[in-house]
DNA sequence: CGACTCATTGATTACTATCAACCCGCGTGG
DNA sequence: CCACGCGGGTTGATAGTAATCAATGAGTCG
């Protein structure tokens, strides 16, 4: 099931990307790669704490929940993400496939050190992890403060900020107008990443769909006709 | 205004504890002290990316916000923990001292030279953005799911867990009653905190005082009678 | 002693949750 | 072949929690 990492699909985007040519036989060798249905953990419940993954393709969802049963979605990780907790002491939360999902996975502590042995990959992680907590800081904002329609506008608009550009890099979307892309998450984990209730989630598509915002197929389906107006939904005034 | 390391108050539970006693003399020359009154920016608009920090005494805030006013506090930084982004490109997010802040001031790029040379250093380091993002994401869960007194009584609880151990490590709470602290946030702040209106926080506060939880003295101070069904009241069913 | 800020308290509104029914696509099995 | 059940989604009616609007109280500083 071994590929090359030469090859890798998103190699490019992933951490893995800033390593020097000449590493990459050596993650090659410490790297496999699995694939797991919708609705499964990624990892095992011991396994969790002792791996690091970076996603291939699908998407993952983060969660965590109170005892009696509220859970809330806290993230969630698209193609060319990192998942993972080098030197954590805690236990990592769980981590679920939404799609289909293919990961490459490190053992972790063979993942730490190649942290030590490259200055660019330690620098890179670093950084990743902060992203990931601006990006915490960011849905707390919206869980807060943000509307229902807000808050399913900012959902679309992540999704389709991460799913739309296939291959082009570095460059603003060509075409601002007319892209679609299916929905990565089914309506109640929707409804636990934007803390409101399926019933809530599917009005709110409606109404953003009646006001010519988006256009809504069979289900997951999702046209964005125009990117600005849903940015504007996204974050407009509460008056 | 330089004082030593060697006397720092909270050197045992911070980051640079874990630095070895022959690296003290060097951290000792790259820091400074810094006092920010409440309500003040910890650094400079343009300081903010160059710097990281410890905190010395009092609490800090990290607030972020929509083009239309709406501010979500999306954390609190206690003495002992660190503020910062190393290696990070975006610009960090707005910190101001929510009581009057000590800080100890270092060099951005200094800090990230320190954390090359030393292992252990980098180690806590990940653990600590780590822990933060665990953080976030608890709070996440608070935002989204949790009723306004669960949402009051987990601030509290928060407050009181960070502020009561003045200088017990590692044991538990020994008294579980009868302990009190003050508020380091306004009844704005803690609004703004909670994702609710400062009337409800009132409103909350006032419930849990007249469920004998908490006694309230003029404001701020918070006197809590019994941790446990404090702790219930922060994850009790919705029912 | 006002002017001001911050907090409390009360009355009313409204957004979203809850409760409930229904639809749709799909796989099973009589 | 179609009745049936089931999960996921939509739609409607109602209710409740917290927001909003509004007024009062307490503490501080000129």
């Amino acid at each position: 099931m071994r590929q090359s990492c030469r090859a890798c699909s998103i190699r490019a985007r992933a951490l893995c990307g800033v390593l020097p040519e000449g590493a990459l036989d050596q993650i090659n060798r410490m790297s496999r790669r699995r694939r797991v249905a919708a609705g499964r953990a990624l990892f095992g419940e011991e396994e969790g704490a002792g791996v690091v993954a970076t996603v291939l393709a699908g998407v993952a969802k983060v969660s965590v929940s109170l005892a009696d049963g509220r859970t809330q979605v806290v993230g969630l990780h698209f193609p060319s993400d990192f998942i993972g907790r080098p030197f954590a002491a805690a236990p990592p939360p769980l981590t679920e496939a939404a799609t289909d999902v293919e990961v490459c996975l490190f053992e972790r502590n063979r993942f730490e050190a190649l942290l030590d042995e490259h200055r660019e990959l330690k620098q890179h992680f670093v950084r990743q992890i902060t992203e990931d907590l601006d990006a915490a800081r960011e849905w707390m904002l919206l869980l807060g403060h943000k509307t229902a329609e807000e808050r399913v506008a900012s959902l679309l608009l992540l999704c389709l900020d991460r799913t739309a550009p296939p291959a082009c890099a570095g460059l603003e979307a060509p075409t601002d107008a007319g892209s679609r892309f299916d929905l990565p998450l089914s309506r109640t984990e929707m409804a636990q990443y934007l803390g409101l209730t399926i019933e809530t989630v599917s009005r709110m598509l409606k109404r953003l769909s009646t006001e010519g915002v988006i256009g809504i197929e069979h289900g997951r389906g999702i046209r964005v006709h125009d990117r600005a107006s849903l940015a504007a939904c996204a974050e407009r005034a509460a008056a």
